[in-house]
DNA sequence: TCCCATGATTCGAG
DNA sequence: CTCGAATCATGGGA
């Protein structure tokens, strides 16, 4: 077994102030892989019952030992990742944090929003499309997730005990091995972080086509229509529907609360801004509520005031023209039942008109009784 | 293609 | 929070 140490590397000098020893063993350490495995297996051998193994082990342990030491010190100052954390908050608020958990972004705030337009069934067509596509990206992302916690498992294992091995030829400490896992996981963090990113860029193309399609005005039916205008020029004295009011507006028409709003929000500022453009629609809407007051009044024996949207009448609206009976508008004003008589302190036209806040006054806001505020105690 | 109607959004006030 | 007001953006008719 000496012959291999005894027959040096011609073509090697000798460094001049070590000992040939020395040279040697690292002359054979550095053509190691020149040799066939059964060669090296046995220069291994060799080199392992070498004399003056282990001092070279402990002097290749002692400057392995800096080499770590200034590799930890460039590791320390990549840590904190502001992005990362951007990206996980974004991932945690579109509820993809867990695999399969309906999460808050999927449905509680899709389901806040206004409906595109006067067809319910639309709303919850685009909802579950855009609950069939979350959950899409959401299994994507776990899986792939799951595919890189493995594969960092695997390879930070497959990594450490290469080490172990090699811990027994060379000096490999086990802060060198914790550092080599450390690269690791900082490796597939950063894939990690790519997949990340893709899976929030995926959700913002996603929320953003819902927002267009949102966003995209669609006229209300003719139903919503009238049972709007009707509750409009009904109470056109105080045109503030309570909350309830709203619901049931809602209800009928089939549209959201918030449409609801946004409808009287802009019916009244563009009544307000040319009132002789809504003369005509006012006329009809008030003749034709004209009508049903008085037939909800003759009908109404219980103490709920039908007033004239009649939230009784669910049904389609008696198209009763009832001949153009030309009411002016502060005629339906004073028609309105009102028993307590409280919710004409409006004044009939002018009233809301004149920069009133409505809260402040009569509005049914406060008024618990409902659609019918205008109508009941 | 233009123009008006209209639903939605934004912003500041209260 | 709701409101008025201004504005945006789209639908739909001429």
């Amino acid at each position: 077994m000496d012959a291999p140490l005894r027959s040096p590397w011609p073509a090697q000098p000798p460094p001049a102030p070590r000992r040939p020893d020395t040279s040697d063993v690292l002359q054979q350490i550095m053509t190691i892989t020149d040799q066939s495995l059964d060669e090296a297996q046995a220069r291994k051998h060799a080199l392992n019952c070498h004399r003056m193994k282990p001092a070279l082990f402990s002097v290749l342990c002692e400057i392995k030992e800096k080499t770590v030491v200034s590799i930890r010190g460039i590791q320390e100052d990549h840590l904190p990742d502001a992005q990362l954390m951007r990206l996980d908050n974004m991932l945690l608020a579109e509820g993809m944090s867990r695999p399969e958990k309906r999460g808050r972004g999927g449905s509680a705030a899709v389901a806040s929003t206004a409906t595109p337009g006067g067809c319910p069934n639309d709303n919850n067509i685009e909802h579950s499309d855009y609950r069939a596509k979350l959950s899409q990206i959401r299994q994507i992302y776990h899986s792939e997730l799951e595919k890189y916690e493995q594969a960092c498992r695997e390879f930070t294992t497959h990594v450490t005990n290469l080490l172990r091995e090699q811990s027994r030829m060379r000096p490999v400490s086990p802060k060198e091995i914790e550092c080599m896992v450390g690269v690791i996981h900082g490796k597939f963090s950063t894939i990690q972080m790519q997949l990340k990113q893709s899976t929030c860029e995926a959700l913002m193309t996603l929320r953003s086509r819902f927002l267009d399609a949102r966003r995209k005005r669609r006229n209300f039916s003719k139903q919503a229509t009238e049972v709007l205008n009707e509750y409009f020029y009904s109470h056109l004295s105080n045109p503030y529907p309570s909350e309830e009011a709203k619901e049931e507006l809602a209800r009928k028409g089939g549209i959201t609360v918030s449409q609801v709003s946004n409808w009287f929000g802009n019916k009244r500022i563009r009544y307000k801004k040319n009132t002789g453009k809504f003369q005509e629609e006012a006329t009809i809407y008030t003749s034709k509520s004209t009508v049903d007051a008085t037939k909800a009044r003759a009908l109404e024996s219980q103490g709920s005031c039908l007033s004239v949207p009649s939230p009784g009448s669910s049904g389609p609206f008696p198209l009763t023209s009832a001949g153009d009976t030309f009411l002016t508008l502060q005629t339906l004003a004073f028609l309105q039942p009102s028993p307590g008589g409280n919710c004409l302190q409006s004044q009939a036209r002018g009233g809301w008109q004149g920069a009133m806040p409505p809260q402040s006054t009569a509005s049914p806001t406060g008024d618990p009784s409902s659609i019918n505020s205008d109508a009941s105690n």
